[in-house]
DNA sequence: CTTGACTCTTGAGTTACATCAAGGGTCTAG
DNA sequence: CTAGACCCTTGATGTAACTCAAGAGTCAAG
């Protein structure tokens, strides 16, 4: 089914939507196994590649560190109890997610009331913004 | 009303809850302007350091970046038109902030589902998480 | 065969924000 | 006076995830 045929650096890098010099950092990381090379050194890759490539960019798209999609990586790999590993670290990333948004929640209704609050012309001393930036620790 | 008892840099360190080294950093990076100095060299800071020394870390919590605190310290330093800027730069901040909220839930919305649908044992085959991250592009 | 695009390695640089280490002066309470 | 806490400078280190530069070899099309 999956042609055999050997790609280049260049060539999965574009299938794959990443930089050749970051797939090279990544084999350098471990994320990437070191492929077979040509009698030249150039590295020959096969889908496979291309597939584990877009596994790790979905993962950094869903705000997996590389570290962790190491981690994933290796549970994928992992045929008994894998699963189990990996829907733990989704898990705990969303929690981890969900914690972000209610801090960034906070942040953004106290600075939308200071900004509401302040007309943006006269004396600074008359700012809301900088007066709450300015004020002793509450 | 501001007392003129000068103060060492760890004691404005530890009135505004910073560590001494960044209040040098701060310094080396012109948000905080070079104290005077006793003789010995050591410098010597008043009420308004502290001050400073505070707007700068609620600035850093309302998430903008030492670049952006430094032109909030000069708009507000600024007595005409300064005010203006500081709102331009709080309200642009806001809308960054909402526009990674709105980012934030996508991805949380995405990796839910997929939490949901993972029965946590079972083949890696199965696991509607890795299926996703390995799916080719959609 | 030539040319231009592609690939190789090693090693350094980038960003943002600190944080630490080394080696040495200074201050103050007892 | 002395111990211990505090401060000084310079310069290196750390994190995360790349990104780039230099110099040289390789490949494919025409």
């Amino acid at each position: 089914m999956t042609t055999q045929n050997s790609l280049t650096i260049g060539r999965i890098a574009q299938s794959a939507g990443v930089a050749i010099d970051t797939i090279r950092f990544y084999e350098r990381e471990g994320l990437l196994p070191e492929p077979r090379r040509r009698p030249s050194g150039y590295r020959e890759y096969d889908e496979a590649a291309v597939s584990r490539l877009r596994f790790i960019r979905r993962a950094k798209d869903l705000g997996f560190t590389l570290d962790e999609i190491r981690e994933l990586l290796a549970l994928s790999a992992d045929r008994h109890g894998g699963v189990e590993g990996v829907r733990e670290r989704a898990a705990a990333r969303l929690k981890a997610i969900d914690e972000r948004i209610v801090e960034l929640q906070r942040v953004r209704d106290g600075l939308s009331e200071l900004v509401e609050a302040c007309p943006g012309h006269g004396a600074p001393e008359d700012c809301p913004i900088l007066k709450a930036l300015a004020e002793p620790t509450r």
